[in-house]
DNA sequence: AATGAATGAGAATTCATTCAT
DNA sequence: AATGAATGAATTCTCATTCAT
């Protein structure tokens, strides 16, 4: 069985690269990262790196992917659990807190992707925000299904959602303000939005 | 008096750069920018911009300074008008969806440089960030104070509002969503955002 | 016995990997040649061809040496029938084109050695050179002996007569001259040359 | 007049560069010649080089180019003097072996390039050849005009006596034939040629 | 003050070769 | 014997910055 374990070794090696890579990106952005930096901190030679990504922007490419993967499953996890609407956008906060929080590196190099230059890093970062809205939107529908909320284009309220939570947070975390201010924020928020896409009354 | 003819010069030279330098750090990033090109555009030597910026560093800073300047005046302008809380911040989505359109470079360096991971450069966009949490905090205030919303925390409600409105057209602009369905939003999400943030019913 | 079997697979795949070589050396160049690329069209493993040659430079050392082992035997052959110098040296010249055109990989690869930077490769081409020089000595001899020509330097005569030979077919080559003008002009060569090396009338 | 100071500074700089790439190149070939050390040896810096060319290949072509010219120049002065036929295709003779044998980096560097693997170099020096073939050609028509020779095929010819000329020499190096032997030739490979293109004897 | 020629640090990538399996 | 994953030396070219004019 070399096989198998040749092919767990691959993937261990694989994704040994992905993490230094993705602390590499997220600490000096994608043109002042050292691939050789890199392959050193995963301890594998410098051309080792090229026999398992064809070069810096593919390997650039294939972290955001990996990142967008876990992150999305995160996210999609918080959302999972049963609950009322307020409670689901709430652990949606949470959950994107968590993130930043726990995993800042992928955050931050995730949104430089989205928020830079590069068309092809923002195109491979677009594609997790879409999946993001698309995740939301059915929440959301849920929610009017339920009468918790009234919207006439769940698209556009999936999008004022994601961009509420994500961008409270990140806005937040580059003010410095202090993890616990900000995950307190949870409910107040959540409870915000609620009361902003409130169904509207109905005359008996 | 040749001074001031001088000084004025040197003035309109310093603007050209700067305006140049936006443009190219806008399409390339900090790192891919070229000053050769930039000083080429701009129809002065490649030397000559070492006479009014130290290095390509502090070329950057200024920028995102004299952008700061200019879209902070834009956006207290659109606050300054009087109406209701919700027109000012209908106002306010329209001023920064305008920012985001008609100077799109100033507005697509300026957010890669919050997002990025270049600390200087971070710290220098915050600025403007800081700046805008407070303009709009004048204006929650005032809200508060006609008994138009009810917050018990008016820098986290500023955030809010800004987040929001921010986060939405730049996620919107990276969606491809056409200009007119951005600006139609305005007055749904203010609307949103003076609902959120109601003040409770007071019983009587 | 499984030896004889083995040897004749050995031998086998050697010759297997001179072909590519020749190939991917006549179609890059030694430097530019690439060792995994003949090692994957000769169907083995990039080590393999470890066990079969030192290193790149042996390979294609010992491919040199095959190629003028095939060579040397074309042209004796050529020469080895009988007739007049004349008729012997169109055939020369003949034989010549012939390689060039239906071996041009392995004709190619050996002038870019003898004409090339790289001394080691140089001296192994010049063996061959030399081999030549001796073979066209020994038919001019003997047409000496006829009293068909008459050169009081044989060594001299004979790099006259390859000179000719190899550089009038490989110029005509880089100069895109069609195969059959090439061929056709044989007998003017060879005329030519047995005109040139004249013995001088005899005064009775 | 600084600029014109400037353009023959210039202009001693491009000198000084294609001279020591032709050692390099002549010394190493096209890929293993090192682009710093060309630099080193002009006294330049390494960026400096591509202020003059373009990139490694560029620089080599011009080189090429330049080596072309003053080649062509050396034979067509040996060939412009009067004489007999045979005393100019003799003085061709000896101009070549001269070139060979004082600008050896160049002979070498275009024989290469000749006789190489790569066409656009291929197709630079073939220039050169079909050059002296013009040259070659016209002193031909005026032998036969005088009734020195007589061919039917003055290109063809023209190519016998290049082909001869050039590689007699070139292989006479290869071979470490010493220099004073080669030029010692001279006449008699003139005589040959023109033996050999003699005109048919007319009958009375 | 303005210029632009010259510089050289720096980094991605290739590929011959090794060696554990 | 055969393999191919891993290695790292080696090299071209770019571009921010300097400085003599």
């Amino acid at each position: 069985m070399p096989k198998i374990v040749d092919e767990q070794m691959r993937e261990a090696t694989r994704r040994k690269i992905l993490r230094e890579a993705a602390r590499e990106f997220a600490r000096l952005g994608f043109d002042q990262a050292n691939i050789n930096l890199i392959a050193e901190q995963a301890g594998i030679g410098k051309g080792t790196i090229y026999l398992y990504f064809e070069n810096k922007r593919e390997l650039f490419l294939a972290m955001l992917r990996t990142i967008a993967q876990t992150q999305l499953g995160t996210v999609r996890a918080a959302l999972a659990e049963a609950g009322t609407l307020e409670q689901r956008l709430a652990r949606l906060f949470l959950a994107f807190a968590r993130l930043a929080e726990e995993d800042s590196d992928s955050f931050s190099v995730y949104m430089s992707a989205l928020y830079g230059v590069n068309r092809a890093f923002q195109a491979e970062a677009t594609r997790l925000l879409r999946d993001y809205l698309a995740v939301i939107s059915l929440v959301l529908e849920q929610g009017q299904a339920n009468g918790e909320i009234q919207s006439d284009d769940i698209e556009a309220s999936s999008l004022l959602v994601l961009s509420l939570t994500e961008s409270y947070i990140l806005s937040a975390r580059v003010l410095d303000w202090p993890e616990a201010e900000i995950t307190n924020r949870a409910e107040a928020i959540a409870h915000t939005i609620i009361q902003g896409l409130a169904p509207k009354p109905t005359v008996t």
